[in-house]
DNA sequence: CCACCTCTCTACAGGACGTAGTACTACCCC
DNA sequence: GGGGTAGTACTACGTCCTGTAGAGAGGTGG
């Protein structure tokens, strides 16, 4: 799958916030901080389309882009392929467990509960 | 922290693999699918080095190296960069949590509860 | 002294990413 | 209907990372 850069996080950030499908017009005047071209975040954006991050539809003559994944879901991805980089799954798993604060050790330890019960 | 390259990859795993620190010359004996230049290993070794991948020390002339934590601690960590992209960690948690599969739930499970029993 | 090992330094090509210009089309307002 | 505007597709370029390796320097063993 592979990490984004910095600029296609920042723009995948507007739109899973935003929850609905925005135009590359719309992402741009949400990037204020930076004074990006209008065909920066259009090029961006189209990347992000061909690399599967994003799906498109026609608007008029305009696109509106919408996270293909919610970022829930890409995160979690990004974690189990880490995960698969190891040898001994369990092992990097349970320093994992190890390594999750306590209130998020709970979080883990009640979805893994309610997945048992179901 | 960042991932690592292919080559990289594969020398981690070779220095992963041995418990005791390897030189470059040793390095590439094991590396026999690719018929890379010592140079190149040297390279790579010194750049993962650089990169606090690995720690070296001399012995004589050649430097020794050796992996400045496990396989396990590097796969542990890229699990929770990813989960520091997200906004809200607990979502990411429970879906990570139903994506891993019975028996890696069974492990995570048992690593959280022998954690609280702590 | 010579061959050799190992090191350090430097280099280069390819790909990803940030950034943006150009050229073309469709549309709206006056 | 003509010009500004918005939007698209295509192309481009610099930079950084990575894979790959050569050149040169300085010991080391025979």
């Amino acid at each position: 799958m592979k990490g984004l850069g910095e600029l296609e996080r920042s723009i995948m950030d507007i739109l899973w916030a935003e929850n609905t499908p925005l135009t590359a017009r719309e992402v741009g005047r949400l990037i204020e901080d930076r004074d990006l071209a209008p065909t920066t975040v259009m090029t961006v954006l189209d990347r992000l389309a061909r690399k599967g991050f994003l799906n498109r539809t026609r608007d008029g003559r305009a696109w509106r882009y919408q996270p293909a994944a919610s970022r829930d879901a890409y995160v979690a991805e990004l974690m189990l392929e880490a995960l698969d980089l190891t040898g001994d799954r369990d092992a990097a798993l349970t320093r994992f467990a190890r390594a999750v604060s306590g209130s998020e050790a709970e979080i883990l330890l009640k979805a893994l509960t309610e997945l048992e019960e179901e």
